[in-house]
DNA sequence: GTGCGGATGAACT
DNA sequence: GTTCATCCGCACT
């Protein structure tokens, strides 16, 4: 199978991105264990111009850096002090657009995400929100700024394809601080599949 | 230096 | 449905 390439994560429209990557395959190896998933929901963040983007308005910090550079590397930052967040940074470099992965369909490496997750049964709560999606992966903080060419992390194309009538858009999760960009449908998940992230 | 709050999840009632 | 764990990142009323 083939490793989505740089073309692909340095295309420029953030939003026609994450609808691509629904049905793409999610690989790590970390400490030597090999996972993997069927990306079924994500979310778009349009960097400068989007209130809910960590680099609205051309923020500049440490955590936030990495999202300046080119397409194709990784984004994780730690959410509500617990949480892994993972991230794909696409377009040109210094364009900080990013894309949330919510929520994956597992694949390769079930009993050790199911370790991971400390989990003894199989069910949908093994990937199904983006910080446990992380957890179950083996992805923290540290993998931040990693390629996603390389190794550790990496992204391939299956050959699995959706009905444009079984993705489904709707708002952003948890963004209501960014006022009217909030009511934006740049989340995209695939209809009736378990695998989606529930909300609250 | 310090205080506030978050792109969530789990465990409750 | 509600509460709360938990801590870094960030801005500095």
């Amino acid at each position: 199978m083939v490793k989505l390439d740089y073309d692909f994560y340095q295309q420029d429209d953030v939003v026609l991105i994450s609808k691509q990557l629904l049905g793409k395959v999610i690989y790590t190896n970390i400490n030597n264990h090999i996972t993997s998933g069927i990306i079924i929901e994500t979310e778009a963040y349009a960097g400068v111009n989007d209130r809910a983007s960590h680099a609205y308005g051309g923020k500049l910090t440490n955590r936030t850096e990495i999202m300046y550079a080119k397409g194709g590397v990784s984004y994780v930052y730690l959410c509500y002090g617990i949480h892994h967040l993972f991230n794909i940074v696409t377009n040109k470099k210094n364009i900080p657009h990013a894309i949330l992965i919510r929520a994956i369909e597992p694949i390769k490496g079930l009993e050790v995400m199911m370790r991971r997750r400390g989990k003894t049964r199989l069910d949908n709560s093994l990937t199904n929100g983006p910080g446990i999606l992380s957890m179950a992966l083996g992805i923290k903080k540290i993998h931040s700024g990693i390629s996603l060419l390389g190794d550790i992390i990496w992204i391939e194309d299956h050959n699995i394809h959706f009905k444009s009538t079984e993705i489904v858009s709707s708002t952003r999760i948890g963004i209501d601080y960014a006022k009217a960009d909030s009511k934006l449908l740049w989340r995209f998940y695939i209809k009736n599949n378990d695998w989606v992230s529930r909300i609250s």
